[in-house]
DNA sequence: GTGAGTTGATTCGATTTCCGAAGCGGCAGG
DNA sequence: CCTGCCGCTTCGGAAATCGAATCAACTCAC
């Protein structure tokens, strides 16, 4: 249940997701999340750390923890839906 | 993306979870999303509704979609993580 | 049929969150 | 030095969220 209120939070989810291919500096993270505000992303990265989902390496770039990358596995079908749901709302309004 | 932003919405993810068990009336969905505000709830619902994850039945009651059923089901490995995730959070904290 | 209780839904002012742009100190290279 | 990039902070305004009051409709008891 905390964990619908964590990914309930604006960009959290994204983070994650964005984080998926490795270390990502913070200003780069920040144009990867459609340029979001940095002092949002600050906020979102500090719930992050403290939840254990991300670590901050000796260079200061952002990663996923083995925490967070369990988080990003059990998040692949909710992506694979979305193309389902894609698609649904496409024959909609089609015609 | 755009799911990641529909469910990047306060309360869109808590409400899906909470209609998996059937149709559930307007007040009452409001007492199990920990009464959250009938306004935001209003809103919420309309935007579900308009994503055709949620359905209006007859009587007015709340019910999942096929499609939102379809959420449901990839919820599943999210609810499955976050146990996993409790409990490392757990070992933190003790002692 | 009238009065009390419940339901879905709306309104509105107050609070919280989010945004975005500017700016900070630090650290390169030229 | 100066310029440019970096992680990060500050701050004022905009937007989302809240909460409580309120409405019309419906039920049920009496």
């Amino acid at each position: 249940m905390a964990a619908l209120d964590l990914f309930g939070r604006r960009w959290n989810l994204r983070i994650v997701w964005e984080l998926q291919h490795g270390p990502v500096g913070f200003r780069a993270l920040q144009q990867r999340c459609d340029n979001m505000s940095s002092s949002v992303l600050r906020q979102r990265l500090t719930e992050l750390l403290d939840a254990h989902l991300v670590t901050q390496q000796p260079d200061t770039a952002y990663t996923l923890t083995d925490l967070g990358h369990g988080v990003y596995q059990a998040l692949r079908p909710l992506a694979r839906w979305s193309d389902a749901w894609a698609s649904a709302l496409g024959e909609d309004g089609e015609h």
